[in-house]
DNA sequence: GATACTTTGTGAAATTTTTGCCAAGCAGAT
DNA sequence: ATCTGCTTGGCAAAAATTTCACAAAGTATC
């Protein structure tokens, strides 16, 4: 159905759009047109449409498209109906944050397990899960369905430990760390890096008064 | 000297070169050709030059990119040796995350100072910073010559203190909040969503074995 | 049920971004 | 000092992305 070859333009912007249908499905509106959606969003309604339209047709002509519907299409085509069960790789202030955030089990994200390598941390409960010595990485995977790992540890160990949870069938890793995973392709890195993204804020502000 | 019409395409790969390139200083490197470096990024020869001749010249035929020069350069691009003070509103597990984030200081990021609006978090110390009420917030950022302001709050209050922040003469939000900040054209705010980083991710593992 | 209005889906145009290509020019060897 | 080989800078082509524009198809009203 979702076909294969969506540019990751329009998959960057299919979580925004879900962002805000959920605000109008919490403020009860029930129908919105591209137009509508387009002033809220400030983006075209051209594209918005366009971005849709990918997907299949979601709209009607003369009514718009339903908040509800429209919501759970997107959430679909993102997987966000699926559970997905990660771990934490790197329990330092980042690592906690992350288990900390409740968000992401709404989502089907459930957070199972957390590691670190400093024997100082082993044991700390982090919303009541033990954080858990890296000789128990392969297990704890393997016993506990996860497919996904958060990496929130230095760059150095980066690259390593990358290999260690491709080799037990990890198919996603989100990436902390501040440096390239090079991955086989069927394993999926999604980066967030976050020096990078406070260089671009500074960039931007440089001629500004 | 820096022209004004850079695509944001072109100013979100430079932090990456400015990365490689660093460790290339590390290895002790001292040129770099295009293609090098290509190889090395993943990314098209031809696309490193026209990136880079964006701001001017900074190879010369036959020999390459010198590589502490072009690191130095792209440093100065984005604006990394100018100083910063930035403060974190939100003193939760991602602010204090961020606080702790040493590598920022190095880049010229200085973080002076945290705040939060919950009772019980006030004076606590984090990296020798006490938590300060949100009162305090137009005094300090005054007294302290702050520009960037790192908003680690729930979208609810986001928009509320992003205007007291703008009122009070900030110039750059580094946004970790879901929502979008609606902010005068002085003003440059980086979004980090976390959220949607994630529902990225799970967008590419969809159809995987 | 007919009419007027609204709004989608979509092909085509416009724009932006990326890639290909090569003359110009420097480096390094002789 | 000259020659050979390498590599940039920049123009042109190609590809990708965004916007435009409108027929088709629905809604709302009378």
């Amino acid at each position: 159905m979702d076909s294969k070859d969506i540019s990751q333009a329009v998959v960057s912007r299919l979580p925004r759009y879900h962002r805000f249908l959920s605000e109008l499905k919490d403020q009860g509106i029930e129908r919105i047109s591209s137009a509508e959606l387009s002033d809220l969003m400030h983006v075209t309604a051209s594209q918005i449409r366009q971005d849709l339209n990918n997907f299949g047709g979601f709209g009607q002509q003369g009514y718009g498209y339903n908040v509800d519907y429209l919501y759970e299409e997107i959430g679909h085509i993102l997987g966000l109906d699926m559970r997905h069960n990660l771990i934490i790789v790197g329990a330092g202030n980042l690592g906690q944050a992350l288990a900390n955030y409740v968000n992401f089990d709404r989502r089907g994200f459930h957070t199972k397990g957390l590691f670190d390598s400093d024997p100082h941390m082993q044991g700390v409960i982090v919303r009541n899960m033990p954080v858990r010595p890296m000789s128990e990485l392969e297990d704890f995977i393997r016993e506990n369905s996860i497919d996904i790992a958060v990496l929130t540890i230095p760059k150095e160990a980066a690259i390593e430990v990358a290999d260690r949870l491709i080799g037990c069938g990890i198919k996603g890793i989100w990436n902390f760390a501040h440096i390239d995973l090079d991955v086989p392709p069927n394993v999926r890195v999604e980066n967030v890096h976050l020096s990078d993204s406070l260089m671009k804020l500074s960039y931007n502000l440089r001629d500004l008064g």
